[in-house]
RNA sequence: GUGGGUGUAGCUCAGUUGGCAGAGCACCGGGUUGUGGCCCCGGUUGUCGUGGGUUCAAGUCCCACCACUCACCCCA
């Protein structure tokens, strides 16, 4: 038996029908918002993964399934939407001529880590991005709309949390400040963090090895060394959070794994994913557009974790499964073929059908639709075809009715459309 | 990449000191020669994860591998 690949998964009917919803409500808010899908390809160039998420970053140094095509050029399966987007806005000009977009994509996302709850090697992401747009209402907008989305999808025990990572004014002085400050304790640190020290400061912060947590209790916060731009621009965003009524926590050690973003930073937190609490997360990119050869434009995004949404929004998968509204029981071969005429007709009409095809006996057909949820059991054998009717019973209510052979598809769905 | 746990019917799981592979649910049929859910009766369903080894005999003991899963790590 061939079995799909690790990390790997199906999406089954039952489940899929949670995926459904959730991505019409995600794309209708969005939609609402003026955010413009756009569908990017799957496979990028390499190089375009490593200038935007950054050469030392764990996604690029060991996650990425890289390979090399048939005419020899080294390409990548996406390991996020970002950098696709705002190739695509570079490519196709899509800054001009007014620099302001705000686009969305829903796909799947491609990294080789060890899988486990919450984590898979093809996993889905929701993407929003507002490109061209300086102000930190932008951030405040995105907040606003995860957690709007989370509270139409009923998830429950979800957290935002919000900082500020400071810009290329301000963050040299915070870095400086920091490597100072892990020198003084590096003998404490664990071999990850001795590591990151030199190549990544930022990264010891959001170390949860205990003894380096405990180490870094003294540590400078970046929120202490912002620049008067950016220290504005987070005030802003509180603001503006506060303001909607949107609950959240500053939280100093909010660090991002790519290396693109700047000033604000978020991100909405699970207790119920175990150790994956991160649903979805974002921020501030000011410098990648740039960065990519593109004209010098500010932008902002998030993604959210598709899958693991799925898994905590507060919906019952049963009460999304699709019912149908008519279900064709017939008896014998000569009312097998009038009743499949009749399913085709009312299903192209818009009303939900289902039939029996093999001989099976009137209660077992009974039984099928009472178990896939059928509203309606039309029902016809030799007696119906020699009296000229069929039987529609209400399964509800289990009254019965004859209807007229004659113009059958015009009344039938008449009556179920009403 | 590193550790722990788990692999038996479609699903959830039992399976004793090694001795004929089981239950519940689901499914099919009957009770009602043409009327669903509840009830009663009967029935079907297996590469016991895979491959070796020990043994008269392995689901059970040993070895290797694979998968799933949780955690580290990382992130959505």
């Amino acid at each position: 038996m061939i079995q799909l690949i690790r990390g790997f998964k199906d999406i089954l009917p039952g489940e899929v029908e949670l995926w459904q919803k959730i991505e019409r409500e995600a794309r209708e808010l969005l939609e609402r918002f003026g955010f413009r899908e756009i569908r990017i390809p799957v496979l990028e160039k390499t190089e375009l993964f490593r200038r935007s998420i950054g050469e030392d970053t764990d996604i690029v140094e060991k996650e990425m399934y890289t390979f090399a095509d048939r005419g020899g050029e080294t390409v990548t399966m996406r390991p996020e939407a970002t950098a696709s987007i705002v190739r695509a806005y570079i490519q196709h000009k899509l800054y001009a001529p007014d620099p302001a977009r705000r686009l969305y994509m829903v796909g799947p996302m491609f990294r080789r880590e060890r899988p486990q709850k919450g984590r898979y090697r093809q996993f889905y992401q929701i993407d929003a991005e507002i490109l061209g747009v300086a102000s930190p209402l932008a951030d405040a907008e995105l907040v606003f709309l995860l957690t709007s989305l989370f509270r139409r999808l009923s998830v429950a025990d979800v957290e935002a949390h919000v900082n500020s990572l400071g810009c290329a004014a301000c963050r040299p002085s915070f870095r400086h400040a920091l490597q100072e400050m892990l020198a003084s304790v590096s003998d404490r640190l664990c071999e990850d963090c001795s590591r990151r020290r030199s190549r990544n400061p930022l990264r010891v912060l959001d170390c949860k090895v205990p003894e380096c947590r405990a180490a870094l209790a003294a540590a400078p916060s970046i929120l202490d060394h912002l620049c008067t731009d950016c220290r504005r621009d987070f005030d802003l965003l509180q603001n503006a959070l506060a303001a909607l009524g949107v609950p959240y926590v500053v939280d100093p050690r909010l660090v991002r794994g790519l290396d693109y973003y700047t000033r604000a930073t978020f991100e909405i937190q699970t207790g119920a994913l175990g150790a994956q609490s991160a649903v979805a997360g974002g921020g501030r990119y000011d410098r990648l557009i740039a960065e990519l050869g593109g004209p010098d434009l500010p932008a902002t995004g998030f993604a959210i974790g598709f899958d693991r949404l799925a898994e905590i929004a507060g919906l019952n998968p049963e009460e999304l499964r699709p019912q149908p509204d008519l279900f064709l029981a017939a008896l014998g071969a000569r009312a097998r073929q009038a009743a499949f005429a009749w399913y085709c007709r009312l299903g192209e009409r818009g009303i939900r059908v289902a039939m029996e095809f093999g001989e099976k006996s009137l209660k077992s057909q009974l039984k099928a639709a009472d178990r896939e949820g059928a509203a309606w059991v039309l029902m016809v054998g030799e007696e119906e075809l020699a009296r000229g009717t069929a039987s529609l019973r209400d399964m509800r209510s289990k009254r019965q009715r004859e209807v007229p052979l004659a113009g059958l598809v015009d009344r039938v769905a008449a009556m179920l459309t009403e």
